[in-house]
DNA sequence: TATGGGCATGGAT
DNA sequence: CATCCATGCCCAT
């Protein structure tokens, strides 16, 4: 009978009363571990006992266990998030994050779109390079993010409000995916070139930010998306556009499993503001709607309201075989649309609709359009004054060198 | 020197 | 008047 040693290095003993079963070795066998230590992995708390010292401790992003991810011993306890983070095993199997391993692909493909409306002579002059599709009237190109993690994080942010918020049909419970698009007639022009339509020089006045009128140019969007299905999964859609030529639009949509949601009706006082062909709410012209439910109605400035019209709702919500609210739209500054790569978002909007982050250092966000092309954006912040710039820093390398085949 | 991260400032709301 | 945010500047790399 060959010797047998514990496997735990910190302790190596090659006796024992009994040999336990510990993690999957490489080789594919199981970790031999003497009674005491197998004992511990068996009651979940081997690092905590042996590793407390090593380095590679994190928190689970949900409930704050302290997770090891600095050892193969932990291996099967953690769930490393897509978009950064990491979950402990109960938090992962609670959120459904096992299923969305195994199925989410397939799903989370189906909200993979490109889109963009070839008919824009500004965005033909930009070159889209990347897979596109008829959409309305404007460019966009949706690309897709997987931040399995935040949504719950997006409930238990919202509190009493997200109950009858844009988030509050999301449960915990579900299996939840955070899909973040990114639409732009090119994703390099958007990120480093969209100086190009920003022109800092421009009269502001002219900004979109007012007027309800049909955009001209390439606009930026966002939005999150859901499958028509049961899951729950938010996608972020922007899609570029330069509103009379000067600036971008960036608009958040959120996709909720509830139809009524997609189009929701802007209110009369909203109307009002809007030009004759905003009387219908199916209109072609971008009125500014109100943020889907009644909390971000009534935090978010109606200037951030976001524009898409119904028909590219309806476009997007059929192509994307999900239902699409939008969330919230913004004008791109210059500086926004700098090489620099920082997005500036709306205070309200990204409190709103992002993750809760704690720490400048931010969230990365795994951007994905449809061939499978990923993206890393960073949403952090900056203290100002007594407050925060919210932004979303896309990665340097990537502005440079895009992973991007296509782009 | 170039670049990017971080912060401060001031105009806009 | 307070807050937001666009932008410029400084500094580290």
């Amino acid at each position: 009978m060959a010797s047998r040693i514990c496997m735990n290095t910190s302790c190596g003993a090659n006796t024992t009363v009994h040999w336990k079963k510990g993690w999957e070795l490489k080789s594919g066998e199981i970790a031999d571990l003497c009674f005491d230590c197998g004992s511990a992995y068996e009651n979940l708390v081997y690092c905590d006992t042996f590793h407390s010292e090593e380095t590679g401790w994190r928190e689970c992003s949900l409930c704050n266990k302290r997770l090891h991810c600095g050892c193969s011993a932990s291996v099967p306890f953690i769930e490393i998030q897509d978009f950064g983070g990491v979950w402990c095993n109960s938090c992962a199997r609670s959120a459904g994050c096992h299923s969305t391993r195994k199925d989410g692909i397939s799903s989370e493909a189906q909200i993979s779109r490109a889109y963009n409306n070839m008919g824009d002579a500004h965005n033909t002059q930009l070159g889209n390079k990347l897979e596109t599709d008829n959409i309305g009237n404007r460019n966009l190109l949706s690309l897709r993010n997987i931040v399995e993690t935040n949504v719950p994080r997006f409930s238990s942010q919202s509190h009493s409000d997200i109950s009858h918020g844009s988030f509050g049909h999301i449960k915990p419970e579900t299996k939840q995916t955070m899909g973040v698009g990114l639409g732009f007639p090119n994703l390099s022009q958007a990120l480093n070139g969209p100086a190009v339509h920003a022109e800092p020089n421009d009269d502001k006045s002219k900004g979109a930010v007012k007027d309800m009128r049909e955009p001209q140019v390439p606009s930026l969007s966002i939005g999150l998306c859901s499958p028509s299905e049961t899951t729950s999964n938010f996608g972020l859609t922007f899609s570029t556009g330069v509103e009379e030529g000067e600036k971008c639009r960036s608009s958040l949509l959120q996709a909720g499993q509830r139809p009524r949601h997609i189009l929701p009706k802007p209110p009369k006082s909203n109307i009002a503001k809007g030009t004759d062909a905003n009387k219908s709410p199916f209109s072609s012209m971008r009125v500014a709607r109100p943020p889907a439910e009644g909390r971000l109605r009534n935090q978010l400035l109606p200037r951030y309201w976001p524009r898409i019209t119904d028909q590219e709702l309806q476009k997007l919500s059929g192509d994307l075989n999900s239902t699409i609210v939008p969330l919230f739209e913004k004008i791109l500054s210059a500086s926004d649309a700098s090489r620099i790569g920082r997005l500036v978002l709306p205070k309200a909007c990204a409190e709103a609709y992002f993750p809760p982050i704690n720490q400048s250092e931010g969230l990365p966000l795994k951007i994905q359009d449809v061939k499978g092309n990923e993206w890393t954006f960073q949403f952090r912040f900056w203290p100002n004054n007594n407050s925060r710039i919210m932004q979303l820093v896309l990665g340097a390398p990537l502005l440079r060198t895009p992973k991007n085949t296509g782009v």
